[in-house]
Order: C-alpha cells, then structure tokens, then sequence
RNA sequence: GUCCCCUUCGUCUAGAGGCCUAGGACACCGCCCUUUCACGGCGGCGACAGGGGUUCGAAUCCCCUAGGGGACGCCA
C-alpha cells in the first residue's frame, strides 16, 4: 500500500505555525514511506475563503520548502461529488432530511446546557414522517449515526481512543442551500484521493470519530489518523492572535531561514533521542510516526533563534549575500554594487559568526555597503578623540607603505606599532574600527581593512586622522 | 455544563521497572579565550504536579485528586 498523506489548510488567513508544522509531518511521513503528500485547500466556506489567503498559504509552504506532489485540490471544486454522496447516503437509509430550523436548534441548545445536558441534535428529525415537514422550509441532511455502542479509534499519537456512540449526534451533511458541510466534504475528499493517513491537529479529534461514521456508512475504509497536539503560545493557552500569532511569512520578515523552521518545528512534538540539529535527509529517514508526544509544545523563539544561527553559519556565501543584498537595498543611504557584493562575500563568514537571524546579519553587513563620508555613533566618536587621532595619522603613515595589505600582515604591523608607542593593542584596534566603520563593533577589524583594501581604508583613516 | 486528551528543569525534550545521584538542547549565571562584539571551551543553576497502591525495586504499571488543554455550529 502506499502511503498518501495530504495538508488540508482552509484558506481563511495566513498559514500559521501550527499549519505549517502539521504540513511538515504530513511531508516527512509520506516521503518516509515512499508516498505521496498533497494539498488541499478547504475552501467550502465561501463567505470566509479568499484568493489572497490561498495564495499566501502556497506562498508560505514554497518557501518553507515544503512543496506537494501534483496540483492542489480545491475542495469547492467538487461540491456537486459531495452532494451527490449525501443523496447517495439518503436512498441507502444512511441519512434524512431535517426540517429544524437554526433558531429552532439555538434555543434546543440552550435548553440542554441549562439543564446541564450535553449540546447535541436531539434527533427530532430522525424518525419522523417527512410528511410532518414544515411548508416553506428547506431541510438540511443528517448522517444517521449510531446510536448504541462505541467508535473506537486507533490513532497513530493518541493510541486507542473511545467514544460512546450516544455521545454523537447527527451531524449535517447538506446545508439547507444544498452545499455540503466540512465532514463530508472531508471524508469524501480523503476518499477519493485514497488518503491512506490523516495527521492534523488535535481539535480534529472529535471529529475523526464523525468521519469514522460517515466513512462506515459509505461502506468506505477509513485512514490512518494521527492527531498531533497543538501549538501553544507562552502563557500555555492555544497559539492565537493573542500572543501576537503571526503568519509563516512574519519569520521570513524576522529573518528566519525555511531550514531553521522546519528544524524547530519538528522538533516542537516529536523528538528522536538527544537530537537537536536535525537535516532534512535525516528527518525523512527518522520520521516514521513514532516518537510524537501526545502533550502540547510552547512555541520558543529563543529556540527557533539559536537554530537559526546554527543554518545561518551553514548556508552558502552565495546564498546570504543574496539575501543580506535585498535586505540592505531597502535603505537609501547605502550603495549595494558589484564591489559591495564582492566585500559581503569576502566578509561573510566573519558576519555570519556574530549574527543569530537574517535582520542581524544584514545590519552587521551593512559597513560593507556604507559609502564615505561615515557618521559615526556615539562611542565611535569617543574612540575618535585627540588621542585616537593622532595614532590614526601616525597609523596612515605606516600603513601607507605596509606589503602585504592582508589581514595577518596588518595585524603583525599593529602589535608592533602598539608595542613601539607603548599602547595597548585596543588602543590601536578600536580607534581604527571606529575610523573605518564608524562604530565601535565589528567582525576582526584587520580582517575588514584587507577586505576594504590599501585605497579604501587610508582614505576613511584621513578623513578623521588629526592632521598634523 | 458534557465528552475526550494531557502533566519530567523557565522552554523543547530523553526516559518504555533496576543503566536515573533523572540525560541533552535553548535560555540564564560564572570563568577562560579575546583588538570590539560575537563564536567557542569549561563549569553552575534547574524538573519526574500531589496522594495512594502494585513490586525486592517506579519518572516508568494501576487508582484518586489537582492543574492544563481541546471539542461540543447549516465554521473549518
């Protein structure tokens, strides 16, 4: 048998974590087995669905680099195959109509919970003589669901699961316009594109056991299910716009890596031994379905952040330059050419040791694309005092005539020169760092001049040397 | 309210009766390294929710309590 998974986010907002997260694990198990993992946009809630939402989920899981086999399905698409399973589920006794209006059904609801009942249908409808039928009004359709005994569901995180039939009720199938609700939408949906493993969140659960129903009374085999616990934020509550819940495109925005997320997202629920950087090869190789918690996981940006810095020392050159490039482009006072280019890929891994995202890394590299005159900062100017002036002009001299321009000669030269003028080495570093990045922080200062090179760096000493 | 589920350091987790004086990672705190900031290295702080059983022996099995979460829509 092989193995087909699917991620079926509804297009109603941005794909959060958990989405993402839940779409990972569908990827992993199916590439583990060999199978298939698809997508499917359940958009049966017309009123609430946008083309903006759809494209911003496709948006967030490509470059999560979580893309799916084939092409997405959009379940609206095939709202006249669900009908017509409903109608199907009428003749065979499996279903019936219900005239019970949802004013009717609000205050039944009402009445339960006062008396301390459990909400559900009454079943009103259920045996009744649709001769009995209102005028005026149009039924829904009702699953008739078993009343006695027990569903009994085998999930792949939450093991052996109950529930009393009695505690179901007959859900709708077909709204009274005709359209077919999620349940069976779903069911229809696994069934059709013969979805061997549902693996989805926690809220699902009640409603695997509904599905387990509809897919009996369609005489169809159920999937596998597997419900993963959510996400939840800080304070212990589900993940919601509350703690500030953000879309996957927001960790981009922070300066996040697709690596970095899916390295913390697997991790978030499923562990395998003492393990924390886990590649992608790896995970498919280790992600068989065990090894889930059943517990839910706190979503950690500490976490995702130490991770981060991890994928960003271990990304290529090529690939940071490009992306630190359109991070710095934005800002209008600095100059992002091809020399630009060549110095940030030059001081790259200079960079990326001292930078934990993306935003980091590019205010860090930004010296690099910063054209003279500098401004300095506040402590750069105080390195800049008459002090520090003088030993740039005598430092300009020196340095004028020094062979080789390169990082280790420049550093042999400033021990000396500190140790001829009886200075401290920081006495000589910082007042540099500051003349040639208008700071007081840097990667390796005398690793930056030789990548500024003799020209550049003589002239950025002159321009505040104390002239003599 | 009803039903279902969960409970190991602050957080993510390892742990499937003796290997546990409960391990790792992140965070935090020291120290070392050091031209700045980081990286790194070393060390520290820190948890089996509580109570009963079962057993020679329980974080691991059973029961109860407490706490937390989720679901109860003509939403998905």
């Amino acid at each position: 048998m092989t193995v087909v998974t699917r991620f079926a986010p509804s297009p109603t907002g941005f794909l959060h974590i958990g989405g993402a997260r839940t779409a990972l694990f569908n990827r992993l198990f199916a590439r583990h087995h060999g199978g298939k993992y698809l997508l499917r946009i359940e958009d049966t809630d017309r009123k609430r669905s946008t083309q903006e939402a759809v494209d911003a989920i496709y948006d967030a899981l490509t470059w999560l680099g979580l893309d799916w086999d084939g092409d997405a399905v959009s379940q609206s698409a095939r709202q006249s195959r669900h009908a017509e399973v409903a109608h199907q589920l009428l003749e065979s006794g499996h279903a019936y109509r219900c005239y019970a209006t949802p004013e009717e059904l609000t205050e039944m609801r009402e009445q339960q919970r006062a008396a301390g009942q459990p909400t559900r249908y009454d079943g009103r409808w259920r045996d009744r003589d649709p001769a009995e039928a209102p005028k005026g009004v149009d039924p829904v359709i009702r699953l008739k669901a078993p009343q006695d005994g027990e569903t009994v569901i085998d999930d792949l995180v939450q093991g052996q699961v109950t529930v009393a039939n009695a505690q179901l009720d007959d859900m709708i199938l077909l709204r009274s316009d005709g359209s077919p609700t999620y349940m069976l939408s779903v069911v229809v949906d696994d069934h059709d594109m013969e979805i061997t493993h549902v693996i989805r969140g926690d809220d699902h659960l009640t409603n695997a056991f509904r599905q387990y129903q509809l897919f009996k009374a369609l005489g169809w085999e159920a999937p596998v299910y597997g419900h993963i616990p959510l996400i939840h934020g800080p304070d212990g509550a589900k993940l919601s716009k509350r703690h500030g819940a953000l879309g996957a495109e927001a960790y981009r925005d922070m300066g996040f890596l697709p690596e970095a997320m899916r390295n913390y997202l697997l991790r978030l629920g499923w562990g395998h031994g003492d393990d924390e950087i886990i590649a992608d090869e790896q995970a498919v190789q280790w992600f068989d379905g065990s090894g889930l918690g059943k517990a839910p996981a706190r979503f950690d940006v500490a976490k995702l952040t130490a991770l981060n810095a991890h994928y960003l020392k271990a990304a290529s050159t090529d690939r940071l330059v490009e992306l630190v490039a359109d991070r710095l482009q934005a800002q209008p006072d600095l100059v992002i050419d091809e020399d630009a280019k060549a110095r940030l890929a030059a001081g790259m891994d200079g960079l990326t040791e001292r930078a934990k995202t993306l935003v980091d890394l590019a205010e860090s590299a930004a010296l690099y694309a910063r054209p003279r005159p500098l401004t300095f900062d506040d402590k750069a100017q105080k390195q800049l005092d008459d002090d520090g002036r003088a030993t740039l002009a005598a430092a300009h001299t020196e340095l004028s005539n020094l062979e080789p321009w390169s990082a280790d000669a420049l550093e042999a030269w400033a021990r000396g020169f500190a140790e001829e003028k009886d200075l401290k080495l920081g006495k000589v570093a910082q007042p540099l760092r500051a003349a040639i990045t208008g700071t007081t922080v840097s990667p390796p200062i005398f690793d930056v001049m030789a990548i500024f090179g003799r020209d550049e760096t003589l002239a950025r000493i002159k321009e505040v040397a104390a002239t003599t």
